[in-house]
DNA sequence: TATAATTACTTGCAAATTGCAAGTAATTAT
DNA sequence: ATAATTACTTGCAATTTGCAAGTAATTATA
């Protein structure tokens, strides 16, 4: 199918049709937060998405470009999903709405460093968010993880 | 109805159930940017939202906190919405979305200032947008508007 | 002052999207 | 050889959306 036009070029907006869904940002959050790469990784997620949903949203990410998608090298059963440049740059806004949430959620999980340590220097944060999940880390899981250098 | 609860307390799930979806961020976005206050101005967007949505998400920013809701003084036919001290927090969320979808659609609407400013300090764009939008102005319009004093 | 506009909605219904359960195909493990 | 596992697809009911057409309460106009 060709890919149909955007309703507007205003960044908001480009920003929503990317990416702008609920499934969509929870299977970022699942990448950048808690290092999943899989399919059935993501399924298991505690939301609870339904198969075909989740086969949606990765190939849509794919083709927008945020995504990239891989054969395991071991298991070829497999695939594995990573971010790309373009979707490692989604580390600030994803940081940002969850500092949100952790000022307004008083059930909040998140660690209450986190907040902290954004708010003391939010490019720094970035930076390492960035670096560590572009080598394969993530902020909670991975023997690189950027909790435990809070 | 009595308040659903969460699927999840992670950040990024509370944060996609209060304002999560395409046409809530729109609103914001209006707000932010654009200085939008009423039914008929979000209403008038390119977009093009229906009119039951636009009644439906404004109800739940408004009984999630995010917005405020008032009677305009000179014309009691307008209803008059506000971010609360909770909505205007969303402003660094709203940016970094916005500063992504700069550096990525080469169309973009957005002026380049903006995402050199974000770059440089982006805790001083924000503070500044905080204040203008806490009093009446926006991004764009309004005589205290953000971008004249980029 | 009667009539027309305007503003902020609500209602009804068809169309699109979602959620759920049950497959299927290609490996890999036992 | 058989059973699991992984990444999906399919069918269908239920929910949500989009569109057109109201409605009620003001406010503006002839």
């Amino acid at each position: 199918m060709p890919k149909k036009s955007l309703r507007s070029h205003c960044p908001v907006n480009f920003a929503l049709e990317a990416f702008g869904d609920m499934w969509s940002l929870l299977i970022l959050r699942d990448i950048i937060f808690w290092g999943k790469h899989s399919f059935k990784e993501f399924q298991e997620s505690k939301e609870g998405i339904a198969t075909n949903i989740l086969a949606n949203r990765l190939s849509k990410l794919v083709s927008s470009g945020i995504l990239v998608k891989s054969v395991d090298a071991v298991d070829s059963r497999r695939s594995i999903y990573n971010l790309s440049k373009k979707g490692l740059d989604l580390i600030p806004m994803l940081c940002e709405m969850s500092a949100w949430s952790t000022i307004y959620d008083d059930k909040t999980t998140a660690p209450k460093e986190f907040v902290e340590k954004i708010r003391k220097n939010r490019t720094a944060m970035y930076t390492l968010m960035h670096t560590v999940v572009k080598n394969g880390g993530s902020f909670f899981v991975g023997k690189n993880s950027v909790i435990e250098n809070l």
